[in-house]
RNA sequence: GGGUCGUUAGCUCAGCUGGUAGAGCAGGGGCCUCUUAAGCCCAAGGUCAUAGGUUCGAUUCCUAUACGACCCA
């Protein structure tokens, strides 16, 4: 039957429901108690009470003068009995309703024959007509397209999606949590930046009409949140949005969530630690009393980048980061990486492809090369970068450092980066602001799709990100 | 960006070396008062992703395009 056929004769139940006076999309009158409390009220005791539910009808057995149906509502099913000899007008409506639609039912719970915690139906009231006929009630959807196009249709057909974006749900409210009894403030700074600063990446540009300026989406919340350390929060955090022009990939989406916080007073050390305790915290409550994706008690391993390099391949690259040395010791350990990559992302390349070979623990790399790493404070006396990053399956998951907040050094690093690109994108605005003094601090992001992604053990972005991006059909 | 694979009924899937398509679920009509992927009977449902090409003939072979998945960069 086409799709079209079905969709009628669905209109053709709305008529009749509608010639016999039933509302047909209802200010809802009865009550909606929460099924899994009814059921674990009723199998603690086995007695009977009564009980209102409403919800979507999921499945239908009919046989003849009395029938089963399945309620669903807050993630939770309970079946329904009702007999036509007891309630004849509502089981003509009952017969009337297909399955997507919703219903209120009222009755008294019992347990069948089969053992099934079941509610006797003493009322049947129509909710709401659903006009499309749901994706098959065995299999659900499987067409990975449909799923991530239609995605309310994957989370209610499918109960691993539903559970996992109720865990990201819940690690992001931990984090919260977290963070709040830490005394960190949460802020919201703004998305449309006029110089999109803080990463390296293609922001998206758009325009304020009224003020007639071309503004960007940002790419990273860090330069407004060291404001706010001028400005004497000592803790500050930022939880939200963060905007790349750039490819999509299993690890990347357009948009992404990113928790970005920083401490007055500490240093990366203490973003380190901090950061561990955070992952482990939020590790145990994406899915509550189960094993936790990553093992809690034991200490997230620390490697020291050059030194581990060193080790690993004899070649000192402290003090070596030209391009040419990199991109032969790169092509003679056998690391790939783009013709035309720049230094730092051959680096990138070569510390991830050597350090990381195999590795799906969480391992935090520290002691990047300074130049790499415009935005954070050296070591005293080096040229190694007080920073780590922390890795988890492979992937990068979070990046912090001690931060600089020398305003003449920012300036030197921002300008040694802008002269590659010859293009005038300094925030002297936030330059002025670092002369008037930010504390010493740590600074910490963590990647929160990626994060979810390894705490519900995931190898897409597209598997946490609620609506992805996607090409236009 | 490159390679591989996929796209057939609303959904899940068959469809052999080329001869114009089949099942289950959902939906329609019957029967059925403890079913639970309910069951039994009947009937219906298709631009085989799109556009070209080869061929007497294409869902099938070839090319391109779109969308998606996986791998690589």
């Amino acid at each position: 039957m086409a799709e079209q056929d079905i969709m009628n004769a669905r209109k053709e139940h709305l008529k009749w429901l509608k010639e016999n006076s039933i509302e047909l999309y209802p200010v809802l009158s009865g009550k909606s108690e929460n099924i899994a409390q009814i059921k674990e009220r009723f199998e603690k005791d086995g007695e009977s009470f009564d009980a209102s539910v409403s919800g979507r009808v999921t499945a239908v057995r009919l046989m003849g003068k009395a029938a089963f149906a399945e309620i669903f509502s807050g993630g939770n099913k309970i079946q329904m009995y009702i007999k036509r000899d007891e309630i004849p007008d509502d089981f003509n409506v009952f017969k009337k309703t297909d399955i997507g639609d919703f219903a209120n039912v009222s009755g008294f719970v019992f347990k069948t024959k089969m053992g099934e915690t079941t509610l006797h139906t003493k009322k049947f009231t129509f909710l709401c007509k659903s006009a499309r006929p749901l994706p098959e009630k065995w299999h659900g959807l499987k067409d990975e397209e449909q799923i991530l196009r239609k995605r309310y249709l994957d989370i209610l057909t499918h109960e691993r999606s539903r559970n996992n974006f109720k865990a990201r749900s819940r690690v992001i409210s931990g984090i919260r949590k977290f963070l709040d009894e830490r005394e960190f403030m949460e802020v919201e700074t703004p998305i449309l930046h006029g110089i999109a600063g803080g990463a390296e990446a293609e922001p998206f540009k758009t325009h304020h009409n009224a003020l007639d300026l071309d503004l960007s989406l940002r790419i990273a919340p860090e330069l407004y949140l060291k404001r706010l350390l001028v400005a004497g929060y000592d803790r500050v955090y930022e939880l939200g949005r963060n905007f790349r022009n750039e490819g999509i990939s299993t690890r990347h989406n357009p948009e992404f969530t990113m928790l970005e916080l920083y401490q007055a007073y500490s240093n990366c050390q203490g973003m380190m630690d901090l950061c561990e305790e955070l992952i482990k915290d939020a590790a145990l409550r994406a899915f509550p009393g189960e094993e936790p994706a990553i093992d809690i008690n034991k200490p997230f391993r620390r490697i020291a980048v050059f030194e581990a390099l060193l080790e690993k391949t004899g070649i000192n690259f402290e003090g070596n980061l030209e391009r040419a040395f990199l991109a032969e010791s790169a092509s003679k350990l056998g690391i790939e990486f783009e013709k035309d990559a720049s230094a730092p992302k051959i680096f990138e390349n070569l510390s991830e492809g050597i350090l990381l070979e195999g590795v799906t623990e969480p391992v935090f790399m520290h002691d990047f090369p300074e130049e790499f790493s415009p935005l954070a404070k050296p070591k005293p006396g080096t040229k190694i970068a007080d920073r780590f990053e922390l890795y988890m399956n492979g992937m990068e998951i979070a990046n912090a450092y001690s931060e600089l907040n020398d305003p003449a050094k920012q300036r030197e690093n921002f300008e040694a980066q802008v002269s590659d690109a010859s293009a005038k994108n300094i925030d002297e605005d936030f330059l002025e602001a670092l002369e008037y003094g930010m504390p010493p601090a740590g600074g910490l992001g963590i990647g929160i799709d990626r994060l979810v992604m390894v705490l519900i053990k995931s190898a897409s972005v597209k598997d946490v990100i609620i609506f992805p991006q996607l090409k236009k059909k």
